[in-house]
DNA sequence: GCAAAAGTGTTGCCGTTACACCCATGT
DNA sequence: ACATGGGTGTAACGGCAACACTTTTGC
């Protein structure tokens, strides 16, 4: 960007893709399994395989507007994190030069049963989005599974050392329901006593007077400290996650 | 890049930018200082100020292969790690809108004088090119001061969990000589013992039968363990550094 | 009462820190 | 000889993993 104008580079085109996470205990399954949505496409290339959703950058829009907005008008869905991964920029990588800005993304279990029911009711679901065990994924589009391999990467290492996981959980909580969290990203188990110490340790949960009654002893609820950011970004800012209440219907831009 | 086609984004520019550092130790100075190189812009917007070195993504090359061309083109300069940094978009960082892919690098000291000495025996010196203390750096141009911010916390948070230091230092050093990129990078003092442990602790190190004699006792000389990746960078290839022999003349595309 | 999860206590291990100390060399 | 950096030894501290143990509920 300091240079001259380029000759010509109108064909090199820029996206923004999101992967999205979430955390979903199927009926009587053992532990969480980490989700993600993908989009069917409805046209060449790789027409009928699964994609990361996103869409073309807009000229007026920055880039984490844009991971917002094409994730909402594919999807229908706002997320409760959201941080960009990194750049694809291959030749190769798609039959016509394209840059993939891609974004990686967490979602609260509760939101994605709200947001959609929300749409759902304005007669506005997403259509051709269909929910995969991010550990077991057909082949997707484009590089889409080396993608979704990284952000999982990225993920993975990201809840060793910031509070990341408390973007999947609702309000409210219990400390086993954050340690199946950090179960479910890390694959194995966690010891209750030493993970409880830590959590509190961590000086980012705020006890509340509430209990979680169930089959056994009552749990305490906890609150995340808003003070602390989910992850520490350095001199970035974090990307702001806009509040989209009446969320911008994912039809008037339709992907298909 | 799922989705149709983008009614216009032709206005749209992609550039890609490079934060190379490197140490350079003042005559009589305590510490080594981080210093790079930044270039001088001749045209507006912001002639007259410094900016990263970088230029146009070409529509036929990555864009691993375009920062590292891009450097060499303004700089002379081929480095020795690099690394993707971030993707830099708000629409108003620039008059025009470009999306910025800004890599960060590391450069051995003793390849500074050689490559530039190799340039200048072709007469074929850069221009408008300056080194400054990263860490007093004057007004850049456009956001370039936040970049570098968010390159140096980048490269000191690096710095304590992988090997990228050996990235600044040739085929042979010492642990002092290892311990002052430390010191550099991080802006404090480490415990020699303490130092020499952890390293040697590492299993990246390999011992050699070489000494550096000097004023004092001699220090054994370490190579790097070349079958060890400076930096994990998990599902990711490493970004190929090409080994720029008879470095591509950066004055048949000039920046200015 | 019993099972099971919530929550507390205790111990050993291991990596880091601080710092005392010896070694080898140039002057 | 002595100053200086190279290199080794060691003890205190702190975090963490392992696991025994107590508490509180539903059935």
């Amino acid at each position: 960007m300091t240079r001259t104008r380029p000759e010509s580079d109108a064909a090199t085109r820029v996206a923004v893709s999101t992967v999205i996470f979430t955390l979903r205990r199927a009926p009587h399954a053992e532990r969480a399994d980490v989700v993600l949505p993908l989009v069917r496409r409805t046209r060449d290339p790789f027409e009928g395989h699964w994609a990361l959703p996103g869409g073309w950058l807009d000229e007026v829009e920055g880039l984490d507007a844009a991971a917002s907005r094409t994730l909402a008008e594919t999807t229908g869905l706002a997320p409760s994190y959201l941080e960009q991964l990194y750049a694809f920029g291959d030749v190769d990588r798609s039959p016509t030069r394209v840059v993939s800005i891609v974004y990686w993304a967490l979602l609260r279990g509760d939101e994605v049963d709200a947001q959609l029911a929300a749409h759902a009711a304005l007669g506005d679901a997403p259509e051709n989005v269909s929910w995969f065990d991010a550990a077991s994924l057909p082949p997707l589009a484009f590089d889409h599974n080396q993608i979704v391999d990284y952000a999982l990467w990225r993920l993975r290492n990201k809840v060793g050392y910031s509070r990341i996981a408390h973007g999947l959980l609702p309000a409210a909580f219990t400390l086993a329901e954050l340690r199946e969290v950090y179960e479910a990203i890390l694959g194995r188990r966690l010891d209750p006593a030493n993970f409880r110490r830590q959590a509190e340790a961590s000086g980012t949960l705020i006890p509340t007077d509430g209990f979680r009654t169930g089959n056994h002893r009552p749990a305490r609820l906890y609150t995340y400290n808003r003070d602390v950011e989910l992850a520490d970004r350095g001199p970035l800012l974090p990307a702001a996650v806009p509040d989209t209440r009446g969320p911008a219907s994912f039809s008037e831009r339709s992907m298909s």
